[in-house]
DNA sequence: GTCGAAATGAAAGGTTTCTTTCATCAGATG
DNA sequence: CATCTGATGAAAGAAACCTTTCATTTCGAC
């Protein structure tokens, strides 16, 4: 076999760079865009790991990426270990010297990337983790409740929280009928609202700054008997009286805006919630069309050729089930 | 005190209890007192292992404890497990179930929310930090430059990024002008991207799925000449080879939704770094103007009362500016 | 369409790891 | 002291794993 150029055979690894101790996902990110499909699956997987690749074997991974074991030894040579015993190794005192999240919390650490975005997402750590912190099992399940039990579903948010509740409607849709945004370009409120009842529901994004017309659409429900959910900041006060349920984002930012993580977050997860909540038959044929298109789009990463699963008697086929 | 010893034999293994879900720690303490010697100090190993226990090899153990590999294979079988493989994947998934991350996060013990919320935003804040770990500064860099060079900024952003986009040009628009959302509802695209020209710049949000023309809006822009920013998922490749920059944001979801925790962050840094590039003069401006509107809005959280409280009209018509 | 390069999985090969056997050793008991 | 019980490691044996080879497939170029 002529070796030549730039060629990728077994025999040529790249050059081992001495002592090379970036973490797993600083090579993967190095060398990312010329992996090939396959070989981004795996490192997809890798990540998806969260940091526990040590606590797996190379063909487990291989199984979860839909490749061969064949191409998981390549790959981590890829990455410039000498082989995957070295990357678990690696992975492992990675794990207890250089990575919890514990150091990304506490601010300023170094391991987030330099400068100013590092500070920026540690900040959103915290907005997070506060929120987290904070919220109110209680209200939570509250909230979940109203919006599963409501017959019809309005979603309100202005300016900042307009994109926010153009999200949640997007999740929602997908498992729940008669879910409207407001407002609709075009449409006066009395258009959009007209007919409230006691079995509707609203669910308001209303993080600041908040114009006054969110309180008298928050009182309008009311009068109505419909049962409210309001996600905001701390701020809020006046406007969360008037609500059913609140459920309150730290959404400060590091610099010029507000941060939205943690409400999308929590969106996120009060969407999911309300989906599973409203029947696992409907969310299962829901997920399986989601998997159907996944498995039909180009996925932009290529056809998927998952070889037939590579051995059905192996222990850890059933690892996770 | 003479203890009447059950003969422990390779032959005579405790039997089996069925289905014993107890972690590694409770299994231990529970025949901790009647471990020999050996035992006791491979006991204390795993325990020391804090919860890695699946990222080490048996023979490792029992050489941090320096006992034989024959002593740690009967360890584990006293504990009730079938072999160590067993032992290992229950290790594995307690980590993942029992333990969960939060307590990996040094939020502390106990102060998330319970359950599947704590779980959620565990979920986030790895989406969040792995995605500030694999941020490429070079990348970031090289982005905000684009955006901040560009006469003409086009955000593109459809299906689930269409929250996003929206999101980004909103705080766009407070800090730079010629800022456009694509597709706006009503127009061909073509009617939107007429016109790119080498100083024009666009910005992508495409997480998946996305659909094909998102590739050929790339492409289009690469061959005006038009410099483009992706900010994508890990699976994008091929659109990803499209794009002048790339900026990858972890988003897996905890449950039936992606998460776009880490996008959301992602972007409100990349607005706020442009705004700041673009010059403090023009920021000064937009920050202060911010803080006379909090000033004269009574905010929702002050006292201050409102002159005319109901000129709800038209007042709301002002919510992107 | 044909060719070649690249990617990939099946299978073989070689290595490591886990388990069991077995002999030795330590301590208790009579 | 003799004997017995149980603990322990060495080594053999078995099993699982990782790596490499090699044939096949895919994809793009000509």
């Amino acid at each position: 076999m002529t070796v030549k150029k730039t060629a990728r055979t077994e025999a040529n690894a790249p050059e081992p760079v001495a002592s090379d101790d970036r973490p797993v996902e600083a090579r993967i990110r190095a060398v990312f865009d010329g992996l090939t499909a396959s070989e981004k699956r795996l490192a997809e997987v890798v990540i998806d790991s969260q940091g526990d690749l040590a606590a797996f074997r190379a063909g487990e991974l291989a199984d979860r990426a839909g490749v061969s074991a064949a191409t998981a030894a390549r790959f981590f040579r890829r990455l410039g270990y000498e082989n995957y015993d070295e990357a678990r190794r690696a992975a492992r005192t990675e794990r207890n010297w250089g990575s919890p999240l514990y150091e990304l919390t506490g601010i300023g650490e170094r391991r987030l990337a330099a400068g100013d975005f590092g500070l920026h997402i540690a900040q959103d750590l915290q907005n997070l983790a506060r929120t987290a912190e904070m919220m109110n099992p209680a209200a939570l399940a509250s909230a979940i409740d109203i919006l599963v039990a409501a017959r019809r579903l309005w979603i309100v948010g202005f300016r900042n929280s307009a994109a926010l509740a153009s999200y949640a409607r997007g999740l929602l849709v997908h498992v729940k009928a008669d879910v409207r945004l407001v407002p609709i370009a075009g449409q006066t409120l009395a258009e959009d609202l007209v007919g409230l009842r006691p079995d509707d529901a609203i669910l308001v994004i209303g993080f600041r700054r908040r114009p006054s017309i969110l309180r008298e659409i928050l009182a309008l429900a009311g009068e109505a008997g419909a049962r409210s959910v309001l996600i905001a900041d701390l701020t809020a006060d006046r406007t969360a009286r008037l609500a059913t349920v609140v459920l309150r984002c730290h959404n400060r930012g590091h610099s010029l805006f507000d941060s939205y993580a943690a409400p999308m977050s929590v969106l996120n997860h009060l969407c999911s919630a309300v989906g599973l909540a409203l029947g696992e038959e409907a969310v299962n044929r829901l997920t399986e069309i989601e998997r159907l298109h996944e498995r039909l789009d180009p996925l932009d990463v290529g056809p998927v050729r998952r070889p037939a699963a590579r051995r059905a008697t192996s222990k850890w086929a059933d690892a996770e089930k």
